[in-house]
DNA sequence: GCCAACGTTGGC
DNA sequence: GCCAACGTTGGC
């Protein structure tokens, strides 16, 4: 079997809600990135994102909104049970075991950014001025970011301390 | 199957 | 706090 190339992904989350501080206090630096309910979101989890894959950690609803770190995908997607927990904030009733319909990825700490990119910064950086990401209107929690995009990324922001190479 | 109404997201 | 953009819902 071919070996599938890498990919790169940036994932949203309010720092209210869940911050990278949040992942990196997790144990291990690790969780599970549950609670997704967008059917666009949920094909990319449940059948792009992979083991390996690398994911830009975006902060959003915020003041100064930004990349402030990097992340890697650990588990691909399997069933989120929380939308079958009635207790669950994203608990649907539609899903069941049979039927999970929503699924989540386990994500890994791997380093903050020195510098986080705002989007300011962003748009003025000739190869990430067209990330999904600064599209307006865009609310896709989950999306695909080039390979381009990724290294770009990282020359800008520099990493602090990678505990792993990235 | 259409589409208006509604709720949510998220930058500003 | 405002509002544009988007996804979902539900009446018809």
């Amino acid at each position: 079997m071919a070996k599938r190339k890498r990919k790169y992904w940036l994932m949203k989350t309010e720092p209210s809600c869940f911050s990278i501080d949040d992942l990196k206090a997790a144990p291990g630096g690790v969780t599970a990135w549950d609670g997704v309910r967008n059917y666009q979101a949920r094909n990319l989890l449940r059948d792009e994102i992979q083991a390996g894959d690398g994911v830009l950690f975006y902060h959003s609803g915020i003041k100064e909104p930004a990349i402030v770190g990097i992340a890697e995908v650990v588990a691909p997607g399997s069933p989120d049970e929380t939308a079958m927990d009635p207790h669950a904030e994203h608990y649907d009733p539609k899903a069941g075991p049979d039927n999970p319909i929503w699924y989540k990825v386990d994500v890994a700490f791997r380093a903050d950014l020195i510098k986080p990119l705002t989007r300011d910064i962003l748009r003025r950086h000739p190869d990430l001025a067209d990330m999904a990401v600064l599209r307006k209107g865009n609310r896709l929690s989950v999306q695909p970011v080039t390979k381009k995009q990724w290294r770009a990324v990282i020359k800008a922001g520099g990493l602090r301390d990678p505990l792993v190479p990235i």
